[in-house]
RNA sequence: GGCCCGUUGGUCAAGCGGUUAAGACAUCGCCCUUUCACGGCGGAGACAUGGGUUCGAUUCCCGUACGGGUCACCA
C-alpha cells in the first residue's frame, strides 16, 4: 500500500485534478488586469466591512479592466443563517456593488468559474485533497474532538505552542498501511495537511498593503477537510483563488497571520500564490478604548443600518472611500460633481493602521453629497426610504409636484443647502410647509419680539399693507424694511447697531416674527423662497 | 502567554533625515447674512516613551509602554 492506495480509499470517486485545471482555464485579461473577490459567509447580518471589501475589490477590477466576483463561503453548516445568501445579494445590490461573476441569487449565479458558492465545490475540494493524498501532502487524522481538547490541555499545562504539530502530530507518522487499517476498522477522520514547514525558520512576505512582514513558518498540520467532508477556510482559499484565477487577495487584517500557512498551501499545491492585501479592520470607540466593531455588540456593524437610519449607500461609500485614501477628500473637493469611478484609488496607499468609524463624518460626508443631488434625486430617495421605514413621511410626500417644490428650496444653485444628512432627517425638516403638520395655534417660540400683541400687530400689518406674493425677492425684502420702519423698528440691522439704544429691534427681528409665525420656527431656509411655496392662501392664513 | 501588526491634535490623516509638522471632521471666536444651513477668516490642539545611529531625528535601529490581531473540525 502507497499513498496512492490510500487517497483512492479515501476518496475512490474524486477526479483527477487536470480535470478542473482544464475546466477552468487561466482568464484571458489585459496585462495588469486584476481578478478580485469578496468573500462572505452566510451568516446574517452583513458587515460594513464586507460592503468596505466589495466596494474596493470592484474599483480595483474596474480601474484595472479585470474581474470582481463574490463567492460565498458557506462552508460552516453551522453558522449559516437563513436567508443568509440572500441577505448578501441584496446588500451588495442596496450600495451597487454587484458583482461581475459570483452568485446573484440564492441559486444562481452567473461566470465561468462557478460554482461560487463554497458547498456546491465538494468534488473539487475533494480532488485535490486525493491530489495532495497520494503526494503524502496530506494524511487522515483520527483524533477525536475530546482527544484534541485534551492535546491542547497538556500543551497548555507544558507550556509549549498549542495545534498539531511535530511531535504532537501523531497521525502524521502512522504508516499508510496503519491508516489504511484504521479506516477498514470504520474509525472516523479528517485530513491534515502534511506542513513542510520548521517554526525556527522565517519566511518574508510583502504585502501590498502592510509592506513586508517576517513570520516563523508554518508547521502546524492544519485540517483541510472536516469531518463533514467540507473543506476548511484555508485550503478552500487555496483551491478556490488558484482555480478562479484571483490575482490580489484583499481580505481583513485578521487573516495576516495565517499567511505563512496559505503560501505554504499554495506552494504544496502547486500553486500560483496571489498577492496578498491585508486591509486594516474598523474600530469603534468603546469606553476610550478601541476595539474590532463587532456584528454582535455595534448596530453600525450591520451594512442595513445605514439603509434604515437612511443614511444614502452614496455617502457610506464616500466616507469608505474617505478612509480608504485619505487623498478622496481633496479629490471630492477638485471634483464635485464626478462620480467616485472616476477616482483613482490606490491600494497601496492605504493606512495601515485600523481607523475609528467616526459617524459624525459621515454624516458630515453625508449632508456633502446630498447637497449635490437635485431636487427629483432627494425626492427619489427620501419617498423610498419613507415607504419602508416611515409612514407618516411616505404619506407627506405623496403630493410628488409640491414636494419637489418644497425640496427646491435653496437647491441647485451654486452653494446647496446642506441641512440633510439623512432622509430621517426629512421629516423635521420639512414638515411646517404641511398645512395638515403645522399647527398654527401652537406656542412657539419667538426671538427678541415676543409679545403677542406686539407680534399680531406685525403680521397683520403685513398682510394687509405689504404682502404681495408676486414680489420678486428684493421688492418682498424692501417692503419688510419698510414694514419694519412704519412700526418703528430700523430698516437696516447696520443702522441698529450702530445705535441700538434707539430702537426697539432691526428688521431682522421683524423678520423672525413672520419667520416663526409662518414656519413655527426661528431657523428656516430662506423665507423668500418658502413663501413663493407655501402660496398666498397659507400664508395669509398663518399670519392672520 | 507565544507570534504578528501598529502608535502624528478629540477623530481621520499628510509626512519617507533638515517643514513655522499639511488638510478634513469636531470644537472655540470673528466676519458675511433678515434667522439657520452654507461660505470666509482666525484660535486652541499632536509626533507614546527611553536609549542609540547621525552634524541633525516625527522620519532609521533597539528596548519599554499602550492598542489591535491571531493562536478551532469558524470564517
Amino acid at each position: 500500500m502507497d499513498y496512492k492506495d490510500l487517497a483512492n480509499l479515501i476518496f475512490p470517486d474524486a477526479k483527477d485534478i487536470s480535470y478542473y485545471e482544464e475546466k477552468y482555464p487561466k482568464r484571458n485579461l489585459p496585462e495588469g488586469a486584476m481578478v478580485v473577490r469578496v468573500a462572505p459567509s452566510p451568516t446574517g447580518n452583513v458587515h460594513i466591512g464586507t460592503i468596505d471589501q466589495a466596494l474596493l475589490n470592484k474599483k480595483l477590477a474596474k480601474q484595472t479592466g479585470g474581474v470582481f466576483f463574490v463567492r460565498v463561503e458557506d462552508t460552516d453548516q453551522k453558522r449559516e443563517v437563513e436567508n443568509g445568501i440572500k441577505q448578501i445579494i441584496d446588500s451588495l445590490k442596496k450600495f451597487d456593488l454587484e458583482p461581475d461573476e459570483g452568485m446573484i441569487t440564492e441559486t444562481e449565479s452567473k461566470g465561468n468559474y462557478g460554482p461560487y458558492r463554497q458547498s456546491l465545490r465538494k468534488e473539487i475540494y475533494e480532488a485535490y485533497a486525493k491530489y495532495m493524498l497520494a503526494q503524502g501532502k496530506a494524511y487522515p487524522s483520527f483524533e477525536t474532538q475530546e482527544e484534541l481538547n485534551e492535546l491542547r490541555a497538556k500543551q497548555e499545562a507544558a507550556k509549549v505552542r498549542t495545534g498539531y504539530y511535530g511531535i504532537w502530530a501523531t497521525c502524521r507518522n502512522l504508516s499508510v498501511d496503519e491508516a489504511v487499517e484504521k479506516i477498514k476498522a470504520g474509525e472516523d477522520y479528517i485530513i491534515r495537511f502534511k506542513s513542510p514547514g520548521r517554526e525556527d525558520r522565517k519566511i518574508k512576505h510583502k504585502d501590498v498593503i502592510k509592506g513586508n512582514v517576517e513570520f516563523p513558518e508554518n508547521d502546524q498540520d492544519i485540517i483541510i477537510i472536516k469531518s463533514d467532508g467540507l473543506p476548511t477556510y484555508h485550503f478552500a482559499h487555496a483551491v478556490d483563488d488558484h482555480l478562479m484565477g484571483t490575482t490580489h487577495v484583499l481580505r481583513g487584517d485578521e487573516w495576516l497571520s495565517s499567511v505563512p500557512l496559505h503560501l505554504q498551501l499554495f506552494q504544496e499545491l502547486g500553486f500560483k500564490p496571489p498577492k496578498y492585501a491585508h486591509t486594516p479592520t474598523l474600530l469603534k470607540n468603546d469606553n476610550g478604548g478601541k476595539r474590532k466593531i463587532s456584528k454582535r455588540k455595534d448596530p453600525e456593524a450591520a451594512a442595513s443600518y445605514y439603509e434604515e437610519a437612511g443614511i444614502p449607500s452614496a455617502s457610506v461609500k464616500e466616507y469608505l472611500l474617505n478612509i480608504a485614501n485619505s487623498t478622496f477628500e481633496n479629490w471630492r473637493r477638485a471634483n464635485p460633481d464626478k462620480s467616485i469611478d472616476e477616482f483613482d484609488f490606490q491600494l497601496n496607499k492605504m493606512s495601515v493602521s485600523g481607523a475609528l468609524f467616526d459617524m459624525v463624518k459621515l454624516l458630515d460626508v453625508s449632508k456633502n453629497v446630498i447637497s449635490r443631488y437635485s431636487a427629483e434625486r432627494v425626492y427619489d430617495e427620501a419617498s423610498k426610504w419613507a415607504s419602508e421605514y416611515d409612514e407618516e413621511l411616505a404619506e407627506i410626500l405623496k403630493d410628488k409636484e409640491y414636494a419637489l417644490q418644497v425640496f427646491g428650496i435653496e437647491r441647485g444653485n451654486a452653494k446647496p443647502r446642506k441641512d440633510l444628512a439623512k432622509w430621517s432627517d426629512v421629516k423635521d425638516t420639512i414638515s411646517y410647509m404641511y398645512n395638515d403638520k403645522f399647527d398654527k395655534n401652537a406656542e412657539f417660540e419667538y426671538g427678541k419680539i415676543s409679545d403677542k400683541e406686539e407680534i399680531t400687530k406685525i403680521t397683520k400689518l403685513y398682510i394687509e399693507k405689504y404682502f404681495n406674493i408676486n414680489d420678486d425677492k428684493e421688492t418682498w425684502f424692501n417692503k419688510i424694511k419698510n414694514l419694519a420702519e412704519e412700526l418703528g423698528y430700523a430698516r437696516e440691522v447696520k443702522i441698529y447697531k450702530a445705535e441700538p439704544e434707539k430702537w426697539p429691534g432691526h428688521v431682522g427681528d421683524i423678520s423672525t416674527v413672520l419667520r416663526v409665525t409662518l414656519t413655527g420656527r426661528q431657523n428656516t431656509p430662506d423665507l423668500y423662497e418658502i413663501m413663493q411655496v407655501l402660496g398666498e392662501d397659507t400664508i395669509k392664513d398663518r399670519l392672520s
